[in-house]
DNA sequence: GTACTCT
DNA sequence: AGAGTACAACGCCTT
DNA sequence: AAGGCG
């Protein structure tokens, strides 16, 4: 065995079944194995979809790509407008990763791009992944996971959201379903807030509250930051707002820092690079209570068969949106009474 | 993973 | 044609 | 200005 990386050793359906892969010239130059797959009414060309990408469990960037065709039209609202930053694994999950903003130089002009401003006056040129051929084309091109702003191209100032990240100490789920307990009944029992909550596919939760986009991130951050702090005051055995690793004493971190400008979010659905390809999965409150929860618990094998059976959790997300005025008005009028 | 340069 | 190299984020907080 | 952090 001499090959240059791992390939799946049995047979699998290729992609789009029926278009064989094929070393294809171009003009005079040959460009190596390419396969191709269709999107919309493009027919995109993919490079090694044989590649093993995740090595434990076998699951091979073509297994990514068709993961991400047939969960496209749930996963692309969520990114609808929103600059996206790609964390790329062009040799899997055990090769060398980055985090790429800037789209990448020679990329066709169908996919939509927007020089954004940032936070020091330079700016960015981010891929805005409106399409699921967008949303195959970064995958072909080593994207995992894609984040996305938790504001729009319309008002990039202001976000739509408020995620409350809550990272656990360990990889025990039961410390992150307590803690969604204390934070979901503090916002929806004492503020009677909206609340949606989605499993990272890696140890945590997010927490989100839909937002009226009218005020800007720091004001919003600031609210949350109010929040956490209140919960880590009222549950300090449990919860910390600490950001130094050694000051949190095994206790799970209630993460505000992503309510930032041009800071981002995994979006719903997208694939992390844990093994076993876990997706980040919109869940229901009462499901994190099922004995067999936990942040990995949908995988690119098992989150179809979910889809199947229960309406996307997030699928009235946007009618909910809240202004932040008025939940720091029930917020203060909680603290008011004792 | 791709673009580009050097041999 | 083939080998090798360069390049791919950033805001906020603390010290 | 630099480092930690996500
Ligand atoms: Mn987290
Ligand atoms: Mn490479």
């Amino acid at each position: 065995m001499d090959l240059r990386w791992k390939t799946a050793s049995s047979p699998l359906p290729r992609l789009a079944a029926g278009q064989e892969s094929q070393k294809c010239s171009q003009g005079e130059s040959e460009v190596g194995i390419m396969s191709f797959i269709k999107a919309g009414n493009r027919k995109l060309e993919i490079s090694n979809e044989d590649k093993v990408f995740y090595p434990d469990s076998g699951i091979t960037k073509g297994e990514l790509v068709e993961y991400y065709k047939r969960a496209g039209d749930m996963i692309i609202p969520y990114m609808k407008d929103r600059p996206l930053t790609m964390r790329r694994f062009p040799d899997g999950i055990e090769g060398n990763s980055f985090y790429q903003k800037n789209a990448p130089k020679g990329i066709p002009d169908w996919i939509k791009t927007e020089a954004v401003k940032n936070r020091e006056g330079g700016t960015t040129n981010h891929i805005i992944c409106n399409d699921v051929a967008t949303l195959i084309f970064i995958t072909n091109y080593g994207n995992i996971t894609p984040h996305i702003w938790l504001s729009k191209l319309d008002d990039l100032d202001k976000p739509d959201k408020i995620i409350i990240d809550l990272d656990p100490p360990g990889d025990d789920f039961k410390a992150v379903r307590s803690a969604v307990k204390l934070i979901y009944e503090l916002l929806t029992d004492e503020l009677d807030l909206p609340v949606f909550l989605m499993l990272t596919g890696s140890k945590g939760v997010h927490v989100v509250l839909p937002l009226r986009p009218k005020n800007k991130f720091d004001e919003v951050r600031d609210f949350a930051s109010e929040l956490a702090d209140f919960l880590a005051q009222n549950h300090p055995r449990e919860l910390t707002t600490e950001v130094r690793k050694s000051k949190r004493e095994g206790r799970l971190f209630l993460d505000v820092a992503r309510n930032a400008y041009a800071q981002t979010g995994v979006a719903p659905y997208s694939v992390r690079a844990i093994e076993n390809a876990p997706v980040a999965a919109p869940v229901n409150y009462g499901e994190l209570s099922d004995k067999s929860m936990n942040a990995q618990k949908y995988n690119i094998k098992n989150i179809f068969k979910r889809m199947g059976q229960v309406k996307d959790p997030w699928k009235e997300i946007n009618r909910h949106r809240f202004s932040l005025g008025r939940a720091r008005e029930k917020f203060e009028r909680l603290k008011s009474k004792v």
